[in-house]
DNA sequence: CTGAAAGCGCTAACAC
DNA sequence: GTGTTAGCGCTTTCAG
């Protein structure tokens, strides 16, 4: 009743053959009589036999498996670079094993660890963003397990086989305040998250330049400081109505915060765009199902997968005793427009 | 500069010791000296040793993996059961690999075996939407590894170690039309998708029943048979306005459509839930987001992924000569009232 | 075309 | 406390 899986050896004895002739004959080896592969084939397939990866891989000393750890496996955004990643890996006949450190350093060391001992033969990882110490990735490095971070990324740690795949944030947010310009706006304000996170920063500096190329002057009290989300979109938003003059556009840094100044404009019986055109970014799912539909940055998740996955693919390929420099990425976001920012 | 990574037979080597004391101090058994194990693990520290858990594996025979397999692996929904699982699946102890099938056979098969070679001790299914053939789980169920199917569950396979988890759909459907009933609605329609697809089918019966248990004769021209989404849940929403008698609630079998229904009415000019209230299903993260906010029912996807691990984890644990009879979970929905329907 | 033999890195009897 | 030995299931020289 246990029913032992079969094996290799199995099949050796039940056909009086030798196990190097059944491993050959089930690995389609030309110097394997297509009869006996015919007789060995059939009596997998009977016997339902299961090669054994670890073995395999344990005797080959490859697995032929990537590891991917990202801060959650909910969301949209993250689900969806994964999805690219699983993708692009299975193109290339990798398997991938898949890690969420829950945004803890200490998970993600564990992870890491984890990937580590599974011999996968690269690592591609997000950071939880409280990492500030990086010694957990000196083991990979040191062996030389090739690692690409992708969106969230390191400043301070780089080396040989490490590499790095991230978004244009600066580029996007610059391409949306170029197109509230270009639509008649000139008083915008810009909801941004802490500046020490590498993608607030980026996005807030598009903005002022982009204000500045334009010929505008970027007005302090009009950027708000904070966390982003729907609540708090909302709430800036209130108290930037009570300023004596008001703005005639928004652009929060992300969709969340865009949407509660979308709700709170509208509860004050303004229009949007006519009265204040409104715009967010990373096109989350909903952006097309409030009214108006929402302007917003496109970020190309399945994209950053892909480039990842290839990058890490040639550091794989390439040759092992001259290791890859350090390579970065930069992946161009995609503006769209829609019902909240179209004036004209 | 290759950098091969440090083996037990290294750190034996290196300390003038047997590997099985290594082995032994590394997991830290109480029949070696602590002094030794000092040694050991500094040396081990030093070389950032990395135990080799294919190997581990192969000989002990046990890999406390869990294979995980979806039909997609973005949306709201398989995320978060995912979510559920790996976590459960952590607390217990075991790693978890995860795989997606895209809704699609071919890969389903090709999952399911690659989950079996890579000796994961038990595993979660979510199915494609198009299987019909059962015969890839075969080999799983002959070799005794547990099988668990979670919110796609299949009619057709049964036998021991083999279970689900799945939702009562019949409930949620119930209390939503219930509820709308008590709301004053009398004129209730539905959109539903194919009806032998499980969910569908349950939600459509739900809503059946508390009509005629509530004394109301459910209407047949109310009831739309579709693909379900925004644009269908529109048109279908129109489609109804247009005859004689319109209905004064719509009961959507998922949130899309509820949107769509939503957005339709508003651009005619009616009012929700005034005029006509609308529920969808699933409790999607933009039913928050919209305007009224969506009254929806939510599904519990953690707590399907929780009960899909310990039941799971009941049968790994169970006297592995006396099979566990299949058992099926039947999980309780949530009813959440929002603004669409509360019209007193 | 097939077989014999070695070994991937680890663990677990069994000895002493 | 520590060492010896065997072997998990597979692949891969090397012989024939």
């Amino acid at each position: 009743m246990a029913n032992r899986r079969a094996s290799i050896t199995d099949l050796a004895k039940a056909l009086n053959l030798s196990t190097s002739t059944i491993s050959r004959a089930l690995a389609d080896h030309n110097d394997v009589s297509e009869a006996t592969k015919k007789r060995v084939r059939a009596l997998a397939e009977e016997l339902s036999y299961q090669p054994n990866q670890l073995a395999a891989a344990l005797r080959r000393g490859r697995t032929n498996t990537l590891g991917v750890l990202v801060p959650h496996i909910t969301g949209h955004f993250f689900p969806q670079v994964v999805n690219g990643i699983a993708t692009e890996a299975a193109r290339l006949g990798f398997n991938v094993m898949i890690c969420q450190s829950n945004e803890d350093v200490k998970q993600e060391r564990k992870n890491i660890d984890l990937l580590m001992n599974s011999q996968v033969e690269g690592i591609l990882v997000s950071l939880a963003n409280t990492t500030k110490d990086f010694s957990h990735f000196e083991a990979v490095r040191s062996q030389n397990v090739p690692l690409v971070f992708f969106d969230r990324v390191v400043e301070g740690f780089r080396g040989d086989n490490v590499s790095a795949v991230m978004l244009d944030d600066y580029q996007g947010a610059y391409q949306v305040v170029a197109h509230l310009i270009e639509q008649g706006c000139t008083r915008i304000a810009h909801f941004t998250g802490p500046l020490h996170i590498n993608i607030h920063k980026g996005r807030h500096q598009g903005y002022l330049d982009a204000m500045k190329d334009k010929g505008l002057q970027p007005d302090p009290r009009l950027t708000v400081f904070g966390e982003l989300n729907q609540k708090t979109g909302a709430a800036y938003m209130r108290k930037l109505l009570k300023q004596p003059e008001r703005p005639d556009a928004v652009f929060a840094s992300n969709d969340l915060a865009a949407v509660g100044a979308l709700q709170e404009l509208k509860a004050q019986g303004l229009r949007v765009p006519e009265d204040i055109a409104v715009a967010g970014f990373s096109n989350e799912p909903f952006t097309t199902l409030v009214e108006p539909q929402l302007t917003t940055v496109d970020q190309g998740c399945d994209t950053m997968g892909i480039s990842a996955v290839r990058l890490l693919q040639k550091m794989l390929a390439g040759n092992p005793d001259r290791l890859m420099q350090p390579r970065n990425v930069v992946l161009k976001p995609k503006l769209l427009v829609r019902e909240s920012t179209m004036k004209k």
